[in-house]
DNA sequence: TGTTAGTTATCATGACATGCAAATTAGTGC
DNA sequence: GCACTAATTTGCATGTCATGATAACTAACA
């Protein structure tokens, strides 16, 4: 299978100025920590989870609620502004990337990376044995670039050994 | 893309007595609270969680307990006897189908089907772009044979609604 | 400027998974 | 059969992630 990765973002989320729009016309108030917001997932191609994105709007909104972060996030994902994706090793990932498109998890660093399935234009909806399919959800796992050069085994996501970090054998393929 | 579903118990899990065996050997004692699990993952293909496994074995063994049943289970994963599954909508499935295969999710009934990709032996490891592909998981988001005819929408898995439930529409394919 | 939606703070809840210590027991040697 | 000991089990506590609920405060915007 043929994996193109980087230049994927086929469908960015909206500009800030143009959730702002969208927030007006559903009478949605255009508070600063839903602009903050926007303005932090727009272009952001790290997948960020909740937390990480209270870390960084915490810096320029000191004050700011993690309960409102899950909040808006909530809304955007519930407007269809952004995706929620679950990759199945911790916390729920936002992808504020609208395109069809993959993910690519690093199991030494933890990074993530949007993936583009060109060679597989039939992985779309599809049926057969009475399996009305609607969507299709790929993971990749392996190593990513930096990591199969440079060896740095070192910053992996601090999560909890166990069970997490053995999730990442999920559905072997070998 | 071609799915076929239905016979693909392309490597069950060792029977009862072989993981019998398989745990002498390893110096590990055969109480009946192992034996129990044993049977109970034995030509299993409902893709049970750790919760569904314990009431089951409390109908059989009442009092066991349900850390019992996550050590054993953890183990077997760790020999490498059953797979772990998460496929993004609640607990970790196990699963005692070894073979290669993907899952089909009921976004309808919530059932779990295993699915053999007959049409894609290039979705194996590979790499490009830098990235060392090891694993691919894939899984199938749709209506299942049932929910199709019987247009029966009733007895979802009693998940919390919420984000649990937004869950199933990640990583979209359209 | 007033109305009211939104934010914050706080606490509680819930699902899922794991760590830990004490109690129990399987399998061994006798 | 019996006692011994290390492996297991059990029950409880802990931890993470996400959400609900409430009250008091703040500020968007008509």
């Amino acid at each position: 299978m043929q994996i193109s990765a980087g230049l994927v973002i086929l469908f960015e989320m909206r500009s800030p100025t143009e959730l702002a729009q969208v927030f007006r016309e559903k009478q949605l108030r255009l508070t600063p920590q839903r602009q903050l917001l926007f303005n932090l997932l727009h272009d952001n191609n790290s997948h960020p989870t909740a937390e990480s994105l209270f870390e960084t709007a915490s810096k320029q909104m000191p004050g700011i609620s993690l309960r409102t972060i899950y909040q808006t996030l909530g809304e955007l994902a519930d407007m269809g502004e952004l995706q929620l994706v679950d990759l199945g090793n911790g916390a729920m990932r936002f992808d504020p990337n609208m395109g069809e498109h993959q993910h690519f998890v690093c199991g030494s660093c933890g990074a993530i990376h949007d993936v583009d399935i060109t060679s597989a234009p039939k992985l779309r909806a599809g049926s057969a044995e009475g399996f009305a399919v609607e969507e299709v959800g790929v993971v990749f796992h392996g190593r990513c670039n930096r990591c199969n050069q440079g060896e740095q085994k070192s910053h992996h996501s601090k999560r909890s050994p166990g069970f997490q970090a053995k999730k990442i054998k999920q559905v072997k393929t070998n």
